[in-house]
DNA sequence: CTTATTTCTTAAGATACCTTATCTCTTTTC
DNA sequence: GAAAAGAGATAAGGTATCTTAAGAAATAAG
């Protein structure tokens, strides 16, 4: 199991023992997938936290039409699950599906709460990781709300350079809430 | 100083010692704002985090062309700031103004981290404000891919059933991303 | 290599939503 | 209590974005 950059992750905020080190990668389950694997559907039970050592995974939501809305997009280094049902052991709502052969840890829920218990500092790590999340979220709420999708288009592009190259045209569409016709249109020009 | 509902807001998550509340009490600073007073302006820096025990808040952000999209509400038993400008000590994107008036409690940044190195058990309490205020927007954004102005409205209005009826209009139509004629048209039927 | 499948592009017609403007009604101001 | 300002409604015309469809290009499958 590659720990390596999980434990590089951690380090930008809290820092560990070794001891500390083992006793938290021994919670860690390493996953490999192939392209187009789902780590999680929508209904099931979502249980796992994952943290992505390589390849691309997408978040995405479909709604009775049938429409495709990407909640979000994890490379490596960061961190995905179904955050609301993960934490309130619900359903998933979305469906992660994997875009590029990826390598994974994947942290249980039980081993999570286990893990604030015995080395609580745990906490800080993931208050940060949560107000980081919650801020891009804010700012992407931000810019849906005052940007027209050209320029919702030019910002992800320039935030998230690789991405750009890594996913088609269709799941950024799916990213910025318009259709793929309409982004290659705006390609275009 | 009313700290009755913080601290019922705070040990929803964490339980505090008489003597750690008495520390914590002591790190706030009571303010009252009257309607339309500005507690935040876009531009300034954004130094407190705020805790409403009463009366209505709303942060919104002013493009270039005049454009006013609301990032939140908050009323009595929320926090609210700039989260991402009150975390990095930036100059705040947003303004936020009294809708109704306000008796808030603040905590300026200093103290807030002051307050995780002596009662570390915060970190918790804000890890678990962090991640349900990830999960919260996250949602939103969800919403706003996925649905249409008419049932974006509707899950509004059934979320928040009290804002809505102490808001105007079209502070609801800038929350929703759509302009206030379009909402009076969604609403006639 | 060849076929099948997916991805991207293009374009015409449709629709959700915006802009501007006017009017009424309520609330605030002095 | 009159005047001013803000809030909401309504409607006509405009624009951003969608839908449908079909062809071209790239990728995957046999």
């Amino acid at each position: 199991m590659n720990t390596e950059l999980i434990f590089s992750n951690i380090s930008k905020h809290i820092s560990l023992t070794p001891a500390e080190k083992e006793h938290f990668a021994g919670l860690l389950e390493a996953q490999e997938l192939a392209k187009n694997a789902f780590v999680l559907r929508q209904g099931e039970r979502c249980q796992q936290l994952y943290f992505v050592n390589s390849g691309i995974l997408r978040a995405y939501y479909l709604n009775e039409q049938g429409k495709d809305a990407t909640v979000m997009f994890a490379m490596e280094d960061w961190w995905i699950t179904d955050m609301y049902c993960f934490l309130n052991g619900l359903p998933a709502m979305v469906n992660i599906q994997v875009v590029e052969p990826a390598s994974m840890l994947a942290l249980s829920k039980e081993k999570l709460d286990s893990l604030y218990e015995d080395i609580p500092k745990f906490n800080k790590f993931f208050r940060i990781l949560m107000q980081n999340a919650y801020c891009r979220e804010q700012l992407r709420v931000m810019q849906r709300l005052s940007l027209q999708a050209k320029d919702r288009y030019e910002e992800f592009i320039e935030k998230y350079p690789r991405l750009a190259h890594q996913v088609t045209l269709k799941q950024i569409a799916s990213y910025l809430g318009v259709t793929p016709e309409f982004l290659s249109y705006i390609r275009k020009k």
